[in-house]
DNA sequence: CCCGAAAGTACGATTTATTGGACTTTTGTT
DNA sequence: AACAAAAGTCCAATAAATCGTACTTTCGGG
């Protein structure tokens, strides 16, 4: 599942609005509203912080082989 | 665990150099060299071309809570 | 100890992300 | 339908990532 679709999912679960995000995030308005819609490339502290309001975290998997 | 213990594991686990992993990746090595010493913030996009090589992904989970 | 390969470090140049702001469009509620 | 709140879109300025390059340091093999 990717950052955008996590990201809404979870804010909306949450109840939060973009800018409720931006602000507890403290990460721009334009980014993350950037990152929701499928623009923008954000870094990992971009990401970091805003995982972090949403009670997320990264997690670097092995791909599972499909032969 | 972070990006850059995972990247320098999976990287020597598969035998390759910080060069050879740029290369393969089509990043810059010094993009490579700053992620594995700490300095640097890549974007999700860098990750994920690396990650790719490595045979492995970025997976967004909830955090667990410890009280 | 030497040597070469790999990794660490530093530096400008270029590209790109980030930001605030203004505005439009969508969505949901009454 | 009308309204307000939220989300989408665009833009210009700034901050930061990416890149190539060059140099130094570390490390293992002979």
């Amino acid at each position: 599942m990717e950052l955008k679709e996590v990201m809404k999912q979870r804010r909306e679960a949450l109840g939060l609005s973009q800018l409720d995000l931006a602000e507890m995030a403290q990460v721009g308005l334009a980014t993350i509203k950037d990152i929701e819609r499928g623009k923008g490339n954000p870094s990992l502290a971009t990401v970091g912080k805003i995982l972090e309001v949403l009670g997320m975290e990264i997690d670097y998997r092995l791909r599972i082989e499909i032969d």
